[in-house]
DNA sequence: CGCCAGATTGAGGACGCTCAATTCTGGTGG
DNA sequence: CCACCAGAATTGAGCGTCCTCAATCTGGCG
């Protein structure tokens, strides 16, 4: 019983597998980042009951006008919202790394108007909504870190607005690896050598632009000796460099514990 | 006692005043649109305190890196949310209308990195984060309708993102104005004639586009008869024309009642 | 009547797109 | 071990949308 899903590409996995646990704890870690948390609270999330499943490249997740049931907690890999035109270009709208829960605010609003795919390859937890509802209801404070952690998401999403709609080619994708630098770096992964699991086409689906034109803006970047690529891996070179040419300040992502009022 | 203010262009009233309250009606009516509230929670909302606040064309509201202890509800007027790179060119990344709470979300997260101005004129009534926290603390619903409130504000960043990324100029500002009538429908206000109250520039900087451009655009759209405009009323004169323009689909803004499961 | 913000219009240029060909890479099967 | 293949990265050439930089026009207001 190791699938109960008929693509050949995506398997089901009993819940009771670490890496589930291991993403929580991720997601724990930057949720107490931004608000306080009571060892109850810590214990609530962390006994969070899913399933696992894995997605080869570019499936369908969440899909669009779905009624969810439960929020996607990234295990690994990369998963993206997107938005599409009549046309079928496609915008992403954002990028989920591991320890990040992808459509959290679908515990609050189910009906689903922007779909998640797999980037390249992912593993995902669910969580059901009645499961999240429920510890907000129990804990005031675990409610408020859910909302502010939705909140926070769009912040990203508007500092992606203020990236496409006034930032050249370049600066676009600096900004683009930045941020992707800081998110790691938050929730413990390496910081400046990280997998960048993500084609040149997704990047510029990200970032308004063609994977085309990205791949000319990397070059640019690695002529300029502030990033390096092998394989999939992505290191920075001159980190100070590459956020100035981002024009990237990491205000937005509100990584650092702030004082409550 | 009219001004408590040094700068000439902006006004306090007292909270006594009846503007304050037909705003949260709005609002509630939206909240009410998304989510079942009780009396309670109606009379909770209704009488929220708070202070009544003019402001003149391109006013700061809130500014950046602030830590605010009231979100801002707009009464009249437009408000727009900012963000601008280092070399200060400006992207708007949320317009607020009348019924609009535009920095709900402060509420949780109190640190500014998205400022808040007014377009041109603009009213606000300030409520308390203290009080909007307390009433999530009393009462589930009215908690999970705040929540969802900023999911929505979210979804919208994202439809304009995909709008900023991959729509071409007339099609960008035909589906702003589309979504500007329909928020306004929602709140109960008039949907094929109504103030527009920005310039073009503003336009501009919503859209990632020059004023100049914008006004192009708009020549376009009056010029294919979709539009008119006389002073700052903007009259719809093809609904239909117009949203296939835009490319607009009304799903993200969440404006039907959605059965909860 | 002069002033100012905003709208409008024109001309030229740049940035990023389209289309297409080629190379590179990892995985697969013989 | 090599041939083969698909997906991705890379590169080139020509083009179009939108920007830049003006200048002019309009309406409201002191």
């Amino acid at each position: 019983m190791m699938s109960i899903n008929h693509d050949p590409e995506t398997f089901v996995y009993p819940a009771d597998m670490n890496e589930g646990q291991e993403a929580l704890a991720l997601w724990l870690r930057r949720l107490e980042l931004r608000s306080p948390l009571t060892n109850f609270d810590r214990e609530t999330v962390l006994s969070f009951p899913g399933t696992l499943r894995r997605y080869a490249s570019s499936r369908d997740i969440v899909r669009l006008g779905e009624r969810t049931q439960q929020s996607c907690l990234v295990v690994d890999g990369i998963v993206a919202r997107f938005g599409q035109t009549s046309e079928g270009h496609r915008q992403l709208t954002a990028f989920y790394i591991p320890g990040d829960m992808a459509d959290l605010h679908s515990a609050v609003l189910p009906v689903v108007t922007a779909p998640l795919q797999s980037a390249m390859t992912a593993t995902v937890y669910f969580v059901p909504h009645d499961v999240i509802r429920r510890a907000g209801e129990r804990s005031a404070t675990l409610a408020r870190a859910f909302w502010r952690d939705c909140v926070v998401d769009a912040q990203v999403a508007s500092e992606w607005l203020l990236n496409v709609g006034r930032r050249g080619a370049l600066a676009r994708v600096a900004h683009l690896l930045c941020e992707l630098s800081c998110r790691h770096f938050a929730v413990g992964l390496t910081r400046y050598e990280f997998p960048l699991n993500l084609t040149q086409t997704h990047i510029g689906e990200a970032l308004g632009l063609t994977g085309v034109h990205v791949n000319r803006m990397m070059r640019a970047l690695r002529s300029q000796s502030l990033v390096q690529t092998e394989g999939n891996m992505l290191k920075i070179l001159d980190w100070a460099g590459l956020a100035s040419v981002g024009d990237f300040d990491p205000g937005y992502l509100h990584m650092k514990r702030e004082v409550d009022d």
